[in-house]
DNA sequence: CCAAAGGTAGGAAATTTTTCGTACGAACAA
DNA sequence: TTGTTCGTACGAAAAATTTCCTACCTTTGG
């Protein structure tokens, strides 16, 4: 069972995802640059606790540990998506994509590359 | 502006979305039953604070108070979901379809009522 | 060797969010 | 009238999250 990120934990493991495994000097920088100005150490003991909750395994047989995420991206992804969903609009996908497509332009290719996702889902 | 609501609070939002505008002893009775088990008084503040902050306003001039949200569901919704596809998704809307396609949950009903949702598109 | 730089560990402080106890007024039924 | 029920106000406790101080070890450059 996957237990929900906090905040920051999201901003975390979103450097990782993008970066790939790293250290931790490595995500204060990146959260420093990208996202706000934070402590090393506190960087730190986020990752060591988010490696006890078991969402980050890290590699210790260096000095410099080694932090990647425990869970796949795709999967953290689907499940955050499927709360959100859930919470935002009662679990209704397409009433979420109502939204999104209303709200913003999307291209005739992105147009028909949902379709042919569905023509796929379909004929399963 | 609009600032954050937190996870409770968007949770009592979610209950005045759903049935209008209330009392707080409704929308605590809904989330004992919809949610979880929570005390009249943590509600009652959480509005208040809400309040406060400008989320929801109140009708005053009876002595049971009704709350309304102060923004708009769509407003809100809208506002929560960019965040969310930017954070997750690097801003990609398509990217968040493709995910929510993949993953098994959505039924023939929506399929077919978002294939609706992109002729309209198309045809504008 | 020695000092400086950079690493981890751990506890505790600070902040934010959530919960609830208590006080007290208004309504209502007996 | 009177007491029971139901409402708000307010402060503070509790819990969850985030931040950082301090100690101490290892590596590295001079």
């Amino acid at each position: 069972m996957q237990s929900e990120p906090t905040k920051s934990e999201l901003e975390i493991l979103q450097v990782l995802w993008q970066s790939g495994p790293a250290t931790v000097r490595f995500v204060n920088d990146q959260l420093n640059e990208q996202k706000r100005s934070v402590q090393y150490t506190s960087t730190l003991k986020l990752m060591q606790i988010m490696t006890e909750k078991g969402m980050l395994v890290s590699d210790k047989t260096q000095m410099k540990h080694v932090y990647s995420p425990a869970i796949e991206e795709k999967k953290t992804k689907g499940f955050l998506l499927e709360k959100f969903v859930d919470a935002m609009y009662n679990g209704s996908s397409s009433s979420l994509m109502m939204q999104l497509l209303g709200n913003k332009k999307t291209s005739k290719e992105e147009i028909e590359e949902i379709r042919n996702l569905l023509d796929k889902l379909e004929n399963e």
